[in-house]
DNA sequence: TATTGTTATACTCTATAACTATA
DNA sequence: TATAGTTATAGAGTATAACAATA
């Protein structure tokens, strides 16, 4: 613990057992790899992702999806404009809020989600290769965690109201 | 298991333990709140990754950045120029081969990495509170495993050869 | 001829601000 | 006045192609 820098030889106190450049790294070959595996159909990751919220939340509202996503509602527009120009999402107001708008998943997006995950599992299954199943069942495990507590708990970054 | 798409009771076995979809959401908030951290300096993300590669490894050429940081070598050169530009890494020809650029570390950006770094942990801190230092130890185990084969042993995605 | 680094360029991703319609 | 959604726009991230210098 040397606050000298001039002392070079001490390079491996700078890597302190951080894993979000590792997650950096990860997310970019995985995108990758995703958009080059489906991107023919026009879909993106991020795509991928909100139809998978959807699958699991049920029909939301799309400031729903964008606290979900952590996403910008601006975004959020154009993403949904691509998914229910090909027919995945279909979006209808909200009787009690005329506001909202109530965005579901169509069976036609359910199918390609499904389709989808097959490609989906094919990549995890090339870039987690070096992990056992256990392995993988954990890493699942604490991303749940960090992601349920994390982007949930507090959704403002620099504050220190957290 | 139905392979019919008209069932829509079927919302959990869309839910298939995938971890790139986590990974993904993460890397966003991540880059977010580091953006926000450091963003004053004039570094980004990718800045930081480059330097810790640099820290890591030592002095590199631009192809071996690139290569290990699986990002466009026209890309390096803007990062590079930017790094360089504050003084944080030096860039000197290679006698041996005199296309190469060696690039390493300068001390500022040494010591300017070790100051990121604290940043970096204090928004690991809360982008992981939910989990426990042994937690937080296996992540970084099973991160570092995916990333040691999955972008070393198999460079082309889709190809499959690997 | 192949490789390292570079420039130019275009397309995607993300964030901000201003607007509308509803509440 | 505040909120849900939208539009327009700009900045950052990423990829491709063409090029110069060197091997």
């Amino acid at each position: 613990m040397t606050d000298n820098p001039e002392v070079v030889g001490s390079a491996l106190d700078l890597e302190s057992r951080q894993v979000l450049p590792m997650i950096e790294h990860l997310a970019r070959l995985a995108r990758r790899d995703v958009e080059a595996m489906v991107g023919e159909k026009g879909l993106r990751s991020r795509h991928l992702v909100a139809m998978r919220l959807l699958a699991l939340e049920g029909p939301s509202s799309q400031r729903d999806l964008t606290d979900a996503l952590s996403l910008d509602p601006s975004n959020m527009v154009g993403l949904l404009n691509d998914l229910e120009g090909h027919g995945l999402v279909t979006r209808r107001r909200d009787p009690s809020d005329r506001r909202r708008h109530i965005v579901e998943l169509s069976s036609l997006g359910e199918a390609e989600l499904r389709a989808t995950y097959r490609d989906i599992d094919t990549i995890e299954d090339q870039l987690f290769s070096a992990l056992t199943e256990t392995d993988r069942a954990e890493l699942y495990r604490l991303l749940s965690l960090a992601i349920g507590s994390g982007s949930q708990a507090c959704d403002e970054p620099p504050t220190g109201e957290c």
